[in-house]
DNA sequence: TTGCAAAGTTAGCTTTGCCTAACTATAATC
DNA sequence: GATTATAGTTAGGCAAAGCTAACTTTGCAA
């Protein structure tokens, strides 16, 4: 076996990762006070994680600095972002849910699922994309299958 | 609105109430030892969680005897249980993953899915196992489908 | 009925992740 | 260049959830 890291992500850590890896997409950089936002969370909280990330090795940061992500933080970061991505997407484009819910499932969802599922979910939604084009229109065909059976949004 | 409980369970307090409610139903009765292992915890861990379980009024329980839910516990613990088994399905009848990786996904995603998406999800696979039925055949052609384009395991 | 093993509990500690309050550094403006 | 707002940090604390080691109950068995 190759020499792997083998101390697993937190969740929250993730989340960081993830929100780094955005606002540098988003905003061309990294702030403390930026991350605390979109996590919802306090600035002190962000030091904090911005420390440990460090100390393994995933973000380049010094205090009072900006943040950037080194190789491996970004490779990490971008593997959760996938995953978010692929989630959100199966939720929206294949069982229609709403957008806003489906962001917020996918954000809790990321840290559940790993590569056997995610790959799968990935090339079920590109199935079921592909047969969409066709005449024979699967997603519709649920969407009737659904405001028909499925209004059982109780509990 | 309703009076309701307000205060959210934590994943870990839903899968103790989730193994208490299994056990009862395999074994007829939930033990801590029992609770213990199949949480894989410590059993001090187990007696702190039932002492929160019972002073949230989700268990019946004292010191020295066995567990038991109370109403509002066994409905909390079904809620979590069919989430469980809807997800699980999900993996294994439409994505086709293997058994033990979808109970290990479901165990932790069941934490992290909404209603919306829950019944979403539910109707999704009714849906598809009826597909299933029928000439044309969902599933098989996912399964053809994934094999020739979905191998891709990596990351 | 004593005596021991298994189950359960208590005590005390650790880690993670968050918080507030208060302090410091930076930068921006006058 | 002094002042001040904003960003960031430190200090200190809290809650959840787990652990080990050591103690207490309980129930079975000799």
């Amino acid at each position: 076996m190759a020499v792997t890291k083998r101390t697993d992500l937190s969740a929250s850590l993730e989340d960081y990762l993830e929100a780094i890896l955005n606002l540098s997409a988003d905003e061309g950089h990294a702030h403390s006070k930026d991350i605390a936002e979109r996590l919802d969370v306090a600035r002190p909280s962000v030091t904090g994680a911005l420390r440990t990330l460090k100390s393994r090795g995933l973000a380049s940061y010094e205090p009072y600095g900006s943040v950037t992500l080194t190789k491996t933080g970004r490779t990490a970061a971008q593997k959760v972002a996938r995953k978010h991505e692929i989630i959100k997407s199966f939720f929206v484009d294949v069982l229609g849910v709403d957008d806003q819910v489906a962001q917020n499932a996918a954000c809790k969802a990321e840290h559940a699922l790993g590569p056997e599922v995610i790959s799968k979910l990935l090339s079920f939604s590109e199935f079921v994309n592909r047969q969409n084009k066709s005449a024979n229109n699967l997603i519709r065909q649920f969407q009737k299958f659904f405001s028909n059976t499925g209004d059982s949004s109780r509990g």
